[in-house]
DNA sequence: TTGACATATTGAAATTAATCGATATAATTA
DNA sequence: TAATTATATCGATTAATTTCAATATGTCAA
């Protein structure tokens, strides 16, 4: 747990709010599915491409694959690599670890 | 609450050591106290001042006079002000909030 | 194996943060 | 009231972050 890095990661809206889509993938994500190959079951289970998420967030492509990396390296989030595809799911025991932290050593 | 002004806030390691010092400002400041001003127990219940904080952070007085106040502007501490000082303790409420807010809401 | 697509990395420009010394303000004391 | 002390604010410099376009890498399909 390194406290000043975590909290640098989650010092911006954009990656903040990935994290908040990545709570509810088929609420945020799911009306963007066009083809066959991620269904619902999936966004929940693998996780949400890189396209996906930087199409909502407006952001460059390159911005958003940043953010997402950041939020892989503090471990905020995980990422599987399927083909050419990236799929970022939320990392729900280390937001757990976070919230025991701010109770109980901060 | 707003998380990302809070985390910017606690994206600092003198900012989070000062924050940490404060959860026990007996431990940290008591040795420090050469005049009768001051006594542990308006430690706990007034606060430490700014320049006991400074003494031992080693960085200048204006750096920490800034810290402070921006723990202050996002609640995690309070300041009192006693003639000629200032003195800033933990506030707990805050820090419970943030606690929950990581546990429910992000 | 070539072309197209998805993602990652690099390099650069603009913005924001960190930090200090100098100075201002406010309170105390001689 | 003048000198001293504690804290706050200002202005400047350096360092870090944000964000993009361009390019590289990796994968799939014809």
């Amino acid at each position: 747990m390194k406290p000043i890095k975590l909290f640098k990661v989650l010092s911006n809206e954009t990656r903040l709010q990935i994290l908040r889509w990545l709570r509810d993938p088929v609420r945020h994500f799911s009306s963007m599915l066009i083809e066959q190959k991620t269904n619902r079951v999936d966004l929940v289970n693998i996780g949400v491409s890189v396209s996906l998420i930087q199409q909502k967030s407006g952001m460059s492509q390159s911005t958003i694959s940043q953010f997402l990396s950041m939020l892989q390296d503090v471990e905020l989030v995980k990422a599987t690599r399927i083909g050419q595809w990236t799929y970022y799911k939320r990392n729900e025991g280390k937001l757990a670890e976070i919230a025991s932290y701010f109770a109980n050593e901060l």
